[in-house]
RNA sequence: GGUCCUAUAGUUCAAGGGAUAGAACAAAAGUUUCCUAAACUUUAGAUCCAGGUUCGAGUCCUGGUGGGACUACCA
């Protein structure tokens, strides 16, 4: 039961029955009691004054002493200025209480019938993943996650560009110098690989310019003719006509990019259910432009080259096809984008990419529609901002990059440390330990990306991000082991959690409170594509719950009625902390 | 030049147009014979500037200022 409805239904007869005008339900705004005040949910009396009439304390008195007559759930109210602050039962929460008790999918929404693509990760295969990729990855995941909570059919999928003059550098690299180097022979992961031979080539390539520049050649000329630069573009002409040797080496290398990328994902526990290679759609877009063109929204240059005028919009000219009649990223993004609307019937196609990308959306968006498609406002670009260093921007030149690997086996190692410092896991396996340090490393991380709204840039702090206290994954995850070993004692005791007719006291009603909204903020967090929304709920889910925790003994409560049911308080209280840690994608440990 | 994003305690983050702007970290002071102190309690501390809309603005609008990204015949 919804007690918001049940006000803004009773306030809305209210205003009926005293002042006979029919409102509309937007004109009754409801908002949690404020803490400091008295009651449970309150109504803004304000936008009712031009109804009623009179003054808002007279308004909210009149309204409110209707209330209690209207349901029996409505124990009292009092009015402070224009607030209507109203009680509802401890019957009311005690129902509410049943009720999420009795849903183990407490907050999944009914099926919407709609399709959502969220396309993410979408990673070069020239170098290892990386600490942007991670909040991409996290970040795709889980809305993907949270959209199917919402009731919607998710196809989370992976563009993996796997094409290009960039890859063409590791492998010229490569051959020159790895001497038939492998992730076997070499005990390095795939990924980690190749990207130290893209290293390499920059390394090579810089040589090779300041040599020319010795020469007397000057810098521009250099960087353009510098001969292992010449080779790479050699080799990515071989590749496009399939000469056999380069597409070999082009698949061993990419294959062992893979092997190493699918460690990371495991590791991170994401995963997609299609895999779209550039290699196979960087052609497509090409039919979508000769429509264009035919139509008259594009338009051709005298050197061949095709363009879209959007000066109109206040954007520039966008280029569509190069002179040689070869296509731009533009091009193949138009391309996909049609090929996966015609396969799949999407209601939202969702592209998890970095807000450097926003005016390739913008255009994107606007190109579609000027195709005159009907879906072009399906496309939903969630655009979240870049990671820095305390010291700055990530800087693969200046070798900043935080590698995605290492961060992970760092904070794996923190939450080890941290562990067995505190010395609690005293008869746990070598295994349980072990799979425990993964759980809080992961739970930290992924927790300290996910906190933050997506698409503000943010800050991380390696200092910081392995602080365990706080507003942290691992104390979330502590507050349910604690929830979880009370239970378990409980269970020793043969103590069955349930609803008993024993009364709330207030810090229970509070707790029943959030518990209840968990829906709307998934609605919410849905709605803004923003899982950020559920782990500050979460947080403060927990919060409460350690208050609680210091406040009341549970298992030492000497009514037994009383003590059933705070045992199934808590129990909810963990249920919902994995439901919403979970659309995170961190797992809850029984104990650590 | 143009487009977009952003600005809240010393720091990192919250706040569907509503009441006295919440947390955490850092700082200061407390709480373990008691269900896990990775916890809890207390103190101190903030809405970039100027206008506007509104009964009411951190939130919406306009104009500044600071920060960031993009504006490639790269992807």
């Amino acid at each position: 039961m919804n007690p918001e409805l049940l006000i803004i239904e009773g306030v809305k007869k209210a205003v009926e029955s005293l002042y006979s005008v029919n409102v509309e339900d937007k004109m009754i705004q409801t908002q949690a009691t404020r803490k400091e005040f008295a009651g449970d949910i309150t109504a803004v009396m304000f936008p009712l004054l031009k109804i009623s009439k009179k003054s808002p304390e007279q308004t909210g008195e009149e309204i409110g002493a209707f209330l209690l007559s209207y349901n029996r759930n409505i124990e009292s109210f009092n009015v402070v200025k224009g607030f209507l602050n109203i009680s509802l039962s401890s019957d009311f929460w005690l129902s509410a209480l049943d009720a999420i008790n009795s849903d183990p999918q407490f907050g999944q929404q009914p099926s919407s019938g709609q399709t959502v693509m969220v396309e993410y990760s979408s990673p070069n295969t020239n170098k290892p993943l990386h600490l942007g990729h991670i909040r991409n990855n996290l970040l795709g995941w889980s809305v993907a996650k949270l959209l199917e909570v919402n009731g919607h059919n998710v196809i989370k999928v992976n563009l993996v560009n796997d094409r290009g003059i960039h890859i063409c550098k590791s492998m010229v690299a490569w051959q020159k110098c790895a001497d038939g180097q492998t992730p076997e022979s070499s005990g390095l992961k795939g990924d980690h690989l190749v990207g130290k031979y893209y290293v390499l080539f920059n390394d090579l390539y810089k040589q090779e310019i300041e040599e020319l520049i010795a020469k007397g050649i000057n810098k521009e000329e250099a960087e353009k003719s510098a001969p292992i630069l010449k080779e790479a573009q050699q080799m990515l002409v071989k590749w496009e006509n399939g000469d056999k040797e380069v597409v070999d080496l082009w698949k061993m290398m990419n294959g062992w990019v893979y092997e190493g990328f699918d460690k990371t994902y495991h590791r991170m526990g994401v995963s997609f259910d299609k895999i779209y290679y550039e290699s196979q759609t960087y052609l497509l877009g090409k039919a979508l432009v000769s429509q264009g063109l035919e139509r008259g929204v594009f338009f051709r240059k005298d050197d061949g080259s095709v363009w879209c005028d959007l000066e109109d919009e206040g954007l520039d000219q966008k280029l569509l096809l190069r002179a040689d009649g070869t296509s731009v990223y533009m091009t193949q993004d138009l391309g996909t984008a049609h090929q996966r609307f015609s396969e799949f019937k999407l209601d939202e196609h969702i592209y998890v990419v970095g807000n450097e990308q926003n005016y390739h959306f913008q255009v994107l968006k606007l190109l579609l529609k000027k195709l005159g498609v009907d879906w072009y406002n399906n496309i939903y670009h969630l655009s979240y901002g870049m990671v820095e260093l305390p010291e700055g921007k990530m800087k693969s030149r200046e070798g900043t990059v935080v590698d995605a690997d290492d961060l992970i086996e760092n904070m794996v190692n923190t939450a080890k440390e941290t562990s067995l410092e505190l010395g609690k896991l005293g008869d746990m396996s070598q295994e349980e330990q072990n799979s425990l340090f993964e759980m809080l490393g992961l739970g930290a991380l992924k927790y300290f990306i996910i906190k933050v709204d997506p698409k503000k840039t943010m800050l991380f702090d390696p200092k910081e991000s392995i602080d365990f206290n706080g507003n942290t994954g691992p104390f979330i995850q502590y507050t349910h082991a604690r929830v979880r070993s009370i239970l378990r004692k409980a269970g020793e005791e043969k103590l069955d959690p349930k609803l008993t007719s024993a009364p709330l006291n207030s810090k229970e009603i509070e707790i029943i409170k959030l518990l209840n909204i968990f829906p709307e903020k998934i609605k919410e967090a849905g709605k803004e594509h923003s899982p950020a929304i559920i782990a500050n709920y979460c947080y403060d889910l927990a919060r409460e719950f350690n208050q609680y925790y210091h406040e009341v003994s549970i298992l030492k409560e000497s009514s037994h009625e009383i003590k059933l049911q705070r045992l199934l308080l808590i129990d909810n209280i963990s249920k919902v902390l994995c439901l919403g840690m979970g659309i995170l994608g961190i797992t809850l440990p029984q104990r650590m």
